[in-house]
DNA sequence: ATACATGCGTGCAGGACTGCATGTAAAGTA
DNA sequence: TACTTTACATGCAGTCCTGCACGCATGTAT
């Protein structure tokens, strides 16, 4: 029996509870949407009281504003567990699917609930816009450090956004129920449009000049 | 005073009433979101009692279903009413700007509260998935005759299918808040990008032969 | 060991929403 | 004009959810 049997100390039950409620409500913003959601089923997903729940998020608003934090720090682990470093003549390729990958996921899909009903919930927005951004910006780090100096900063970072764009439109097609022969096709285009446009070092902007570069990036997440 | 100050038929006063309903539908989901939306703010909104709709559409589910048809003719008006057949050097900047209208909308943002509700209604997405299928369809048609024989016909889906998706996630983006002069960039960017891709008649597939194409179009619309 | 703090369970009240049953007025029909 | 159908309003019941008050048990400090 491991040393994780039963937690003793108060500090071991309290992050377990808290873990076990905020992993609770992932799984039913993924089962049942965000209108479908309710503490009473959160708890019994998590096998815990509703008493257990108020104890450690008296709101449900507070609950939600702290499963934002949890599902953040998830999908950061996620894009950085399956970030292989990839080089070589493909990379761009691979750096696409990789986003994909972590955009269409179980998690992606929890937070464009979150998203959704944070259009309409001012409270719930004000919680996720910092979060989301902080995320958005660790996640083009990443992707800057593994292209390195191959491409300009400029140009990374609207493939990057480009990139997350149409991944979240692939992953919301996904979602209704569009068919998956087209999505993977549609990722392949932009894959070989994309490596193109990486490699025509001099491609000339939408007009003349280039405007200006749009600095304070906000919200991918999705 | 008009001919139509009061409805003195019968079937006029049934259609009046129906899109009263109808309308009042997608006015809270865009202001309220789905899961704020309710048949009581709805009726209040119309100006009519819970059971005019009841008598109209006798379950929720039911208004919701026929909401989502008289939604999918809106947005398709709203498509065909702003294309002005752009013709010339800059039609793809054009059309896509149009895209991007159309589906940055409220008519838009009324349907992808539906289609992520829709998710997790099983109901609610067996009405959708047809209605929406047929809406893609049209659209595609309307810029398929747009572009006359300019574009093979493959390349020209490609781009629709991509360019949909870039504005379905820019319109996400949009509605959590982002900032809206990153967004303008990224469109300028794509439309540089999808002119180039238009204009190169030859440009080389994924990889050697490109794929198979993909029939059975399936869901936009949002 | 005693007193306090923390984690957690149970029961209840208030509110909100949906669905139905009943009633009334207006339109259509013979 | 008398009768039927349709459009719409009102009131009520059942259900579900949230938030709160209270009670017990287990850790923790002195």
């Amino acid at each position: 029996m491991s040393t994780e049997a039963r937690p003793r100390t108060q500090r071991e039950r309290r992050a377990r509870t808290r873990a076990a409620l905020l992993d609770a409500t992932i799984d039913c913003l993924v089962d049942l949407g965000y209108s479908g959601t309710t503490v009473q089923e959160i708890c019994r997903r998590a096998g815990l009281s509703r008493g257990a729940q108020q104890h450690h998020f008296t709101t449900k608003a507070e609950l939600m504003a702290a499963a934002v934090e949890h599902l953040a720090g998830r999908l950061r682990d996620e894009v950085r567990g399956t970030l292989t470093a990839p080089q070589g003549p493909r990379r761009i390729g691979e750096a696409i699917d990789l986003l994909w990958r972590g955009f269409s996921g179980k998690l992606s899909t929890a937070a464009l609930e979150l998203w959704v009903a944070a259009r309409t919930d001012e409270e719930l927005r004000r919680s996720m816009l910092p979060v989301d951004r902080a995320l958005g910006r660790s996640t083009l780090e990443i992707y800057r450090e593994a292209a390195g100096a191959d491409l300009p900063a400029e140009r990374l970072e609207t493939l990057y956004w480009l990139t997350v764009n149409v991944t979240r439109g692939l992953a919301l097609d996904a979602m209704i129920g569009g068919d998956p022969a087209r999505r993977a096709h549609l990722l392949d285009e932009w894959k070989a449009i994309a490596t193109s446009v990486a490699l025509e070092a001099g491609r000339p902007g939408p007009r003349s000049g280039r405007p200006a570069p749009w600095k304070d990036i906000p919200a991918p997440g999705l």
